[in-house]
DNA sequence: AAGTGGTCTAGACCACTTT
DNA sequence: AAGTGGTCTAGACCACTTT
């Protein structure tokens, strides 16, 4: 394991378990150099992961402090696979409706950046968040990267499956989305009345080496989803 | 200016004037080293700048290469001043309705965690994108740390005025939202239905001392409005 | 003036991919 | 085996805030 997300990991197990007002202050950095024993840098890019994940927050010149704890019931919207803040888990599950191998349409071809006749796995799935509704997902994966699926499979986590079984490493994403309403088929499987509002959500995953591997749509349910996200600014 | 956010920016820039296709390999470490004369570390800090905004993405034994640009007519939803990509701006503007000064409701007080008997600032503006409806947004401004709005300051942006004059400098940001539907007054305001689908939002702004100077709360008009977020996952 | 976070360097070495 | 990005260190110095 690298020593910066050693520290970080460290440093932020001490925060949830000492759960601090927000605005306390930490230890200064010449203090956190001696305690874990290792560089400046070492430290400065623990801290500034720390930051980016709005844990803490540094001001220069006057110290490092602790940032108020987030809301509950809201969910990551970054790295939103189900949980809320990093420290307690929600339970979530799955329900699969269909999977299936097709053809790529043309707007799926340019998403995943692949062939009109490459083999495609469609797969539709009801997300369920605390038992509650949270949405409905269509994804397309291209079978060149993701060999194999079946019903099992895509009824737990997808993405932990083809890191552990293809050595997929997910690299980064795009997500696109507006606030629209439901059509009759997806109001139905999400158990609102028709022209209900929902949060669409297009969203394309590339591997780490840039390659696009799963184009997904979202409907999310209204009335079961709230969303947090902390930026830094300046 | 620092070393690294020049050479972030020059780089980008270059990137910006070749418009090299996504996937394309930029120069590897060394020889950006050479070429802008700076340390090992100060080339790493400029390429996460660039990775963390979406413009590159870097693989450990490949190299270092262009990251897709995003679709146009989508708004980052992190960074969102009403621009699209950092390239083009795009035109935007501002209509006052309200300003006037409150004391605090609960739950104003709570999100600006100040007193009751604390001076407010409320401010209600419609803002425009490209001359189309935008979103409504009701703000709410310490006065111990915004002394002094009025029209003409709010027409513009708030924050470049507040940077400016009263020397504060924006820190970091909590953002909370879900989709509703717009009651009569906002409907009228966004010139859309009553009953309308919306993206309705909470956001803290925080000064990068941490404290909250600004509690906004958004209705966007959910058939102007569109967003994209790119994320490092891995 | 003292304290605290941030930048920057040279260079050794490690991790991963490509040839 | 060679190439490429990433980690880590010690230490000098800078920028900003607090006393």
């Amino acid at each position: 394991m690298l020593k910066y997300d050693e520290v970080a990991q460290k440093i932020e197990q001490q925060i949830y378990a000492t759960k601090p007002v927000a605005g306390t202050r930490l230890a200064n950095i010449e203090e956190l150099i001696k305690h874990y024993d290792v560089s400046r840098t070492t430290i400065i890019k623990a801290l500034d992961q720390l930051e980016r994940r709005g844990i803490i927050y540094q001001q220069q010149g006057s110290g490092i402090f602790v940032r108020q704890s987030k809301k509950n019931d809201y969910i990551s919207f970054i790295e939103s696979h189900g949980f809320t803040n990093d420290q307690d888990r929600i339970p979530s599950s799955t329900k699969a409706i269909e999977l299936s191998i097709i053809k790529p349409t043309a707007k799926i071809a340019q998403e995943l950046q692949c062939d009109l006749s490459e083999d495609i796995y469609s797969v539709k799935r009801i997300r369920y968040v605390e038992n509650n509704i949270h949405c409905l997902e269509q994804s397309y994966y291209r079978k060149s990267l993701v060999p194999y699926l079946n019903l099992e499979i895509i009824s737990g986590s997808i993405f932990n499956y083809i890191k552990q079984v293809f050595n997929i490493n997910i690299g980064f994403s795009d997500k696109y989305f507006e606030v629209t309403t439901l059509d009759t088929d997806s109001a139905m499987l999400l158990e609102l009345p028709q022209g209900s509002p929902t949060l669409y959500v297009e969203e394309i995953f590339y591997t780490s080496a840039g390659e696009p591997f799963d184009y997904s749509v979202k409907h999310y349910h209204y009335k079961n989803s709230k969303y947090f996200v902390q930026s830094q600014l300046g």
